[in-house]
DNA sequence: TCTGGGGTCCTAGGACCC
DNA sequence: TCTGGGGTCCTAGGACCC
């Protein structure tokens, strides 16, 4: 049996995990120095990874300071068709779950909290765990905001075993943010990350190798890193519902039922076999710098009730292309292949694409392509609820084509995007856009702007 | 007033080239 | 002048993850 310990993070004194949900546990030793048994000796080499996760992120930060809303459910997101980005376990234990819509929380939950969420104070403290992270190992992979893979073999000398890691880890991030995580330790990746999940609430799991399977196969196949809502439904039509019954099919049997490679990849997961290594990165996608660069880079956004009129539509596509290829500037990266999204009211969704001869970073030639795209579908009265633009195929600025840059000053707007970056950079982005999303409101104050953006002029070279 | 926004990867068909 | 087989690129859609 693979154990759970749900231990006080503070004192000497630790108790036993409670069997309620009849898993075992073992005693932990109290005090510094590896922890008994020869087990857990064992675990300092033959499970070196780590998942450390934390609990309800966005709930328990955004509660943290609020100790009159720390026996209330709480759900953080929302909004006008919103979804729920995430509830704290009072909301749970109503059903309340992350990605559901706001209107069926409300209805499960009517008495919770709703918190519109923080992103810069959730950065500012995923930044400060994962610099805790650092601080045990260089080997610390950020998966998000709020976890990150761990390889702690060239630390268990300096920290102890692998569980008194977790545990030290869980104490300081406890004590430092005021949050909660639970930690998976396995041998892998893929198993750590399932040993987590059971961990939670503020736990830890420890997976041992010789307890693998016992602890994989009776597990669900939709617990399997990549089965979602419809592969799952697909396998258990199969008769296919644990990770032991995967692991029991042949490959061949599986591929052709969910494909090539996630049949591969089940099959693998199912025996625990994933040798993926663990690879130092923070989130780049989540503002934390640093890691491999992007594919991609887009924006998306909902209205606020459907329409069908082309110059709503396309003003908003505008604003989110202005926003893609400005970031895009500021990463240093251009790409080829635009992409729009268009949602309908039905929920129905296409994608449109069209691959330019360079890449580019340039608003106007993005939008360019983007109108291009809109226009070619010849939309009649079709009630749009969502739009979005999507640049792919990013490669470093300066590896891009010197006739491209040349090319794009004779038009002048390579000129005027930097002078928008500029703008934005000092007055925020509400300061410098477009002239037609101006226009809708009243915008004299802004004339000088907009006649920059409106007509730019030739640079001289 | 059901169903967000940021991404990644895979599949499949057709074009095109060798 | 009867046909094979890769490889790569492009496009559209879909599934999945956080």
């Amino acid at each position: 049996m693979w154990h759970r310990r749900r231990v006080p993070r503070h004192g000497a004194l630790r108790q036993r995990a409670d069997s309620a949900d009849g898993m075992s546990a073992l005693p932990i030793g109290a005090g510094p120095g590896p922890g008994p048994g020869a087990r857990t000796g064992a675990a300092s080499t033959t499970t070196p990874i780590l998942h450390v996760d934390m609990d309800a992120f966005y709930a328990s930060v955004a509660t943290r300071e609020r100790p009159d809303l720390q026996d209330v459910p709480v759900i953080v997101g929302g909004g006008h068709r919103g979804v729920v980005l995430s509830a704290n376990y009072l909301a749970r234990q109503y059903g309340v779950r992350s990605a559901m819509t706001a209107t069926r929380a409300r209805r499960l939950c009517p008495h919770a909290v709703v918190l519109p969420p923080d992103y810069d104070t959730f950065t500012t403290v995923s930044t400060s765990v994962m610099a805790t992270f650092r601080q045990v190992t260089p080997l610390v992979e950020a998966l998000s905001l709020d976890e990150a893979f761990l390889d702690v073999r060239g630390s268990t000398r300096r920290l102890g075993p692998p569980l008194q890691i977790a545990e030290q880890l869980r104490a300081t991030i406890h004590d430092e943010q005021g949050i909660t995580c639970s930690v998976g330790v396995a041998a892998s990746v893929s198993v750590a990350k399932l040993a987590s999940r059971r961990a939670k609430p503020d736990g830890v799991v420890v997976v041992p190798p010789e307890e693998m399977t016992s602890f994989l196969h009776p597990l669900d196949v939709g617990e399997l890193y990549g089965v979602g809502e419809k592969t799952q439904a697909m396998l258990h039509r199969l008769g296919l519902i644990t990770v032991g019954d995967v692991a029991h099919t042949p490959l061949r049997t599986l591929q052709r039922a969910v494909g090539e490679a996630l049949g591969r990849q089940l099959h693998d997961l199912s025996w625990g076999t994933d040798r993926r290594e663990v690879v130092a990165r923070t989130a780049s996608a989540f503002g934390l710098g640093g890691g491999e660069p992007d594919k991609s880079m887009g924006a998306q956004e909902t209205f606020g009730r459907d329409t069908d009129d082309r110059a709503v539509v396309l003003r908003e596509m505008l604003r989110l292309t202005a926003k893609v290829a400005g970031r895009m500037r500021t990463a240093g990266v251009a790409g080829r292949t635009v992409t729009i999204t268009v949602r309908f009211a039905d929920f129905t969704t296409i994608t449109r694409s069209r691959t330019l001869s360079e890449a580019t970073d340039g608003t106007q030639e993005v939008y360019r392509a983007v109108t291009g795209l809109y226009d070619a579908l010849g939309l009649q009265r079709a009630r749009v609820r969502l739009v979005g633009v999507r640049v792919e195929g990013l490669v470093p600025r300066d590896r891009v084509h010197q006739q491209l840059v040349l090319g794009e000053r004779e038009h002048g707007w390579s000129e005027a995007d930097r002078a928008v970056d500029r703008a934005t950079r000092r007055f925020g982005a509400a300061a410098v856009r477009p002239a037609s999303l101006i226009d809708q409101e009243g915008a004299g104050r802004v004339r000088s702007v907009r006649a920059s953006i409106a007509a730019p002029r030739r640079p001289d070279r």
